[in-house]
DNA sequence: ACCACTACCTGAAGGC
DNA sequence: TGCCTTCAGGTAGTGG
């Protein structure tokens, strides 16, 4: 579930003890993830030099000095652990876990863990210069925040994509084709702020309250982030630190509790959306 | 083109 | 205690 703030935030986390390092050993435990694995993925690794880290939507992008990146994804359930070298004894450390898939040991000492229980999430591996073509890439919509990538991220651009559709809005900002990133806590809490009911046709929404839209997403996942991210079930920052976003959702996973609204004397209410819950209030969110 | 739905997999929580 | 059902942060692929 790491939806993108999760994903920025391990991204800071792990770029202190990545960038700059050279991997010297992989350890891949299973290859069944969501796709096979490379299975020669440690063996084209070993001893590369690590340039650069990014995020691109809910992916993490490593740049290699070999001209190669590793894509990683982390699915529903995946973490990324990092465990610092430490003179401490061997029963201080956190013991190998069932589903950590995958370790990359740095030159450091640092070794840094792939988990992911549930096995949706994928790793890949490939030439740098053919990233705009990766297939898990190229139909990705514009990212919401940061420097523009994949298009721009603005109210004409939110407008042009809602009009006409009969979809529902909350639909259309989970579709990672239409804005990259967003995933089922966030659309939520955006259409909070917004006071826009998840089950309104995109296209029954007047422009100026899907203008309106555009920096309420952009402030969720700034708020988001500046917490290092949700903690629900087992999400934890790369340094293993909780995130605090979770104590500050309006209605995410609030079903029966109060309206936060000022004057708002309503309770949060529960639905199913092609498959998915979601969360809102039936006062506030018309 | 667009949209809703299924499948993939494990584990936690709740009801009986 | 245990068995059963439901639910969970994502998304490619399907079929209407």
């Amino acid at each position: 579930m790491p939806e993108l703030p999760e994903v920025e935030t391990i991204l800071r986390g792990l770029v202190p003890v990545m960038e700059q390092q050279v991997i010297v050993h992989v350890d891949m435990n299973r290859t069944d993830l969501r796709w096979p694995l490379p299975t020669n993925l440690p063996a084209q690794l070993k001893g590369q030099k690590i340039c650069q880290l990014n995020r691109r939507s809910k992916y993490l992008l490593i740049q290699l000095a070999c001209r190669k990146s590793l894509l990683i994804h982390l699915g529903m359930s995946g973490r990324i652990l990092i465990q610092s070298e430490t003179r401490n004894s061997p029963s201080t450390q956190r013991r190998p876990e069932k589903h950590d898939h995958v370790a990359f040991y740095m030159g450091s000492g640092t070794k840094i863990i792939y988990n992911d229980p549930r096995r949706f999430g994928y790793i890949d591996i490939f030439p740098t210069s053919t990233i705009n073509q990766h297939r898990l890439l190229t139909n990705l919509g514009p990212e919401p925040i940061g420097k523009p990538v994949g298009g721009h991220f603005n109210t004409q651009y939110l407008v042009r994509i809602c009009k006409n559709r009969v979809a529902s809005i909350k639909s259309i900002l989970l579709n990672q084709k239409m804005i990259a990133g967003l995933g089922n806590i966030y659309v939520c809490e955006a259409l909070f702020r917004a006071g826009i009911h998840p089950s309104r046709q995109a296209g029954h929404i007047s422009a100026q309250r899907i203008r309106k839209l555009v920096p309420i997403i952009q402030q969720v996942l700034h708020d988001a982030i500046d917490a290092g991210g949700s903690s629900l079930h087992d999400y934890r920052q790369a340094n293993g630190e909780l995130g605090y976003f979770q104590h500050r959702f309006d209605v995410y996973n609030r079903e029966n509790e109060p309206c936060r609204n000022r004057g708002c004397t309503a309770t949060i209410e529960r639905i199913r959306q092609s498959g998915r819950s979601s969360f809102f209030c039936p006062r506030c969110q018309r």
